[in-house]
DNA sequence: TTGAAAGCGCTAACAA
DNA sequence: TTGTTAGCGCTTTCAA
């Protein structure tokens, strides 16, 4: 591979011309410009990036920290993500970090050695502390998931408000025993969907009883299956249920399936995320949408701002229900 | 951030001693790597991948080619690729082309920029000939996906005789009418796969009906809707089907579901993959297994050996047969 | 055992 | 409009 060297001796220029004219960069004479053009033809010429990189102290690479490459959810945001980073000549490293903190640290690491030049974040267990740290010395903005405390930008949506707009539907189709199935409230998002249902449930004046409220391990769809086998073993148990993610919701769905009962007829169900399978189940799911490629655009500007040393605001994004089959 | 220079100076060696401490290389006595250590952890100091990098010549970064991100099947594998790299201090770029040749321009590009040292494809729709082309200057693997003529390394399954296996499987069952649904043909995998589902009728003197069989445009969820609409529609149906994708196989599922028909019992049918989500239809999808994590771990050990200019040779692993709930 | 210095490929400040 | 040159941060050769 030719080097800007062997260009420049080729088309009898310095290599000062050489990159200007890849660089487009002030003024090069037409004739001379040619002359350089067709010695980086001849020789299949591209300008190698670590050289480039090393001289601008830039790598033009972001992190993408999510949890799992197999979660659905993160799909549409990292599209977004990568649309717009790639329209900026940056492009990304997705990093998936298990909520392991050893992995963590390995991704961490590529910010503080210079191979990345920000990151986006994504995982909602992710070390916080180490994470605030990093944020004190480089670009760092949080994406769906953030740290209340820390002061570091975020792009997110409304989930108290979401979450009540989903129970809220459950009642207006004439629901009345309405079950939660939650994750772990260390998660903030728990916390505020939790919120959100409470005020639904006391707002139309309706009991919560506290066996029809199920927090899970984990986010994966076994956890939904057995969140829904302790409340239908219950002696009295909901006729709806809203589910915190489209996963757990699926989970919940096959296990009401399997029992012999009917979806909405017997239990109707809600899910969250809008996942591209919770439209495959059979009966498809209620869920809420979040906008999730615009999320991911918007965090991909945000970054970008961030490593420009703007200052850059959190936003809160707008959420939708989108009404299916299974309510 | 502190660079190799002041690490120096403060503890009043030179930049080499340092290099020297931070990579054991050969022989630094006790008390200077002691003095060196202690100006590392004071000031902090991580080296610079760059600069490293652009001295070796390395970027040590692989560049993973996928279609879409969003499809589970390529989670595992990218698992597999992605423990195995980071275990021999590689990183990985995953690059989603939604097959898209101005998309994989952009990526190609990388290769040649040295951004990356290796590429490993699992696109099928790649553009063959730029691939071989590459593949003459870079290291690179196919995964899953490899196209016959080139001469380059791959790793995959026997995909006829998986698909003769989940044909087989019906027919010992008692299915004697048995559809195909087929991606496009296009693909080696599906003619292979194909030429599987004819060797099983053969053996066992089925006929094929030509009309059972139906090449979707794509692998989405709506395409295994609309050929299994297809299928029903026909005056005499199959009473069996063998999806080439579990995508495919749940959208079968669905449309079944919504016709009012029973799975297994109207239409058993089968699908291929193991995706996550096979497990969380009802009823739960037979399908063939194919070893994704092993996949990715021996695509990026194949890869390592091509960037350290050993010869590789191809592998073929075996699939499994899942037999669950839809047949 | 350590240091001086060259050089990886590029960009940009400065000079001509 | 173009060329010369310093330097980004590191590793490694050679010499001491």
């Amino acid at each position: 591979m030719a080097n800007i060297q062997e260009v420049a001796q080729k088309a009898g220029v310095s290599v000062a011309t050489v990159s200007r004219v890849f660089n487009n960069r002030s003024t090069v004479a037409k004739k001379t410009r040619m002359k350089v053009e067709q010695a980086i033809d001849e020789l299949n010429y591209e300008p190698s990036v670590l050289g480039r990189n090393l001289r601008n102290s830039e790598s033009r690479l972001l992190l993408v920290l999510i949890p799992s490459i197999s979660n659905p959810f993160y799909s549409d945001i990292i599209n977004g993500i990568e649309d717009t980073a790639i329209g900026l000549g940056y492009n990304i490293l997705l990093c998936e970090t298990d909520s392991n903190p050893d992995r963590e640290a390995i991704y961490f690491n590529l910010i503080r050695n210079r191979l990345a030049d920000g990151i986006i974040s994504m995982d909602p267990s992710v070390n916080k502390s180490k994470l605030i740290e990093l944020a004190g010395q480089y670009p760092i903005v949080q994406c769906s998931e953030f740290d209340e405390g820390a002061n570091i930008s975020y792009v997110t949506i409304n989930n108290e408000l979401a979450a009540y707009h989903a129970v809220k539907h459950l009642i207006k189709i004439g629901q009345k025993k309405i079950g939660l199935i939650n994750s772990d409230e260390k998660f903030l998002y728990a916390r505020e969907r939790r919120r959100g249902y409470e005020k639904a449930m006391d707002e139309f004046g309706l009991m919560i009883e506290p066996d029809w409220i199920y927090n899970t391990a984990s986010l994966a769809f076994e956890d939904g299956k057995l969140a829904m086998r302790k409340l239908l073993d219950l002696p009295e148990r909901p006729t709806a249920v809203f589910a915190v993610s489209d996963i757990l919701a699926i989970g919940a769905l096959k296990e009401i399936n399997s029992s012999g009962l009917q979806v909405p007829g017997d239990i109707a169900i809600i899910g969250f995320d809008k996942i591209a399978f919770s439209n495959m189940t059979h009966p498809t799911l209620t869920t809420v949408s979040q906008p999730m490629y615009k999320m991911g655009c918007i965090s991909a500007n945000m970054i970008m701002n961030k490593i420009k040393g703007k200052q850059v605001d959190s936003i809160i994004l707008d959420h939708e229900l989108v009404i299916r089959e299974s309510t």
